[in-house]
RNA sequence: CGCGGGGUAGAGCAGCCUGGUAGCUCGUCGGGCUCAUAACCCGGAGGUCGUCGGUUCAAAUCCGGCCCCCGCAA
């Protein structure tokens, strides 16, 4: 089949590179501009456009797809589908109803549970037991597309973003793949999201990783795992930014929330509903990572200091 | 030229301003104590102080170049 494949990160590429050993002919790849990243502000291409490079497939990065230049490339292009990935821009009607099989979006949630632009963090930030990657026929609201397959997995208790990001990423790439080729040979059927059921997926500010601790540890873990290895969870030691990158349930306690109560095995500190939550990794700023002890070894904390 | 922290023993840090003996905590090795211990006591090993050059009788420390790591911002 004639695709073009429109994305932009990591999350991408397996599906795209999927694509491509499933015999598809992938005509063109659309794609965010490239940007300055990084200390050094170095322009950067997205890794989507670095694979598609290459592979020699024709690469477009449109500041926005709303134009009609835009259009008149992907009309010359004449997909049969446009397969969209974490592209990270709002596809406008016309081309939605461009191609025959239309624009089949990769979405790393169960649809509709998290819509939006961050469904893994919201998954794990929520407590999720399950989540998984739905393939969905675009319309013009956002991850409101009818529902063509889903796959699920667990999220384990020791998930973080990265982890679940990796493994989604692959099965988003096989759903696509199975999409694809069941809507040519019509075993696929498109199917309405149901009503209930629907959330929403906020875009992640840094700010969301501050840590409270008048929330239960539960919910903290969450947060850490949702955030890390970015924006990461944070507290602060003295003015000076603390990320948590690991941390593992603790005991109950009733001492008040923020309070240090004990330095064995990590920094335990109590949380809300009684409940504690033990650092094990953390990352001060302008520092690499390190373990709670190491911290511990040159930064002096003692037992009963209140952390915010 | 975006802002900033840092590179000293296996780990985390102090020492640098006010040049001259290499320090602390942890780990590690050996010994001791204890019913016992991530406990305690005694003892030991382990460092070209990122790199190159300069100043000096003398540089981790002062000066200049270079390499690398990280936080913020984007």
């Amino acid at each position: 089949m004639r695709i073009v494949f429109m994305g932009t990160p990591d999350f991408a590429v397996g599906s795209l590179e999927a694509l491509l050993k499933a015999g598809h002919e992938v005509v063109g790849v659309f794609t965010q501009p490239d940007k300055p990243q990084g200390r050094k502000m170095v322009l950067t291409p997205p890794p989507v456009k670095v694979f598609a490079e290459n592979n020699g497939i024709t690469v477009y990065q449109p500041t926005t797809v709303r134009t009609e230049e835009a259009f008149d490339i992907l009309k010359s292009l004449a997909p049969d589908l446009i397969a969209v990935v974490a592209y990270g821009k709002i596809i406008p009607e016309n081309i939605l109803n461009l191609p025959k099989f239309g624009c089949v979006n990769v979405h790393a949630s169960l649809l509709p549970r998290h819509r939006g632009a961050s469904p893994i963090q919201t998954s794990i930030l929520c407590g999720d037991k399950e989540t998984g990657v739905t393939t969905q026929l675009m319309d013009i609201g956002v991850d409101t597309g009818d529902i063509l397959l889903v796959s699920k997995t667990q999220i384990l208790p020791d998930d973080n973003f990265e982890t679940l990001h990796d493994k989604l990423a692959v099965m988003g790439a096989q759903l696509l793949v199975d999409t694809v080729e069941g809507l040519e040979n019509g075993t696929v059927i498109p199917k309405k999201q149901p009503d209930d059921g629907v959330t929403h997926a906020s875009i992640i500010k840094k700010e969301m990783g501050q840590i409270n601790f008048n929330k239960t540890s539960f919910e903290i873990d969450c947060l850490i795992r949702a955030f890390t290895p970015w924006p990461s969870a944070y507290f602060f030691i003295n003015g000076k930014r603390i990320k948590v990158i690991k941390a593992i349930l603790g005991e109950k306690t009733n001492a008040k929330p923020g309070t240090v109560v004990s330095l064995k095995g990590g920094i335990r500190v109590a949380c809300g509903g009684e409940t504690s939550l033990v650092f094990t990794d953390l990352q001060p700023e302008g520092k690499g990572v390190m373990t709670a002890k190491a911290l511990l070894n040159g930064n002096p904390l003692t037992e009963g200091t209140v952390l915010c």
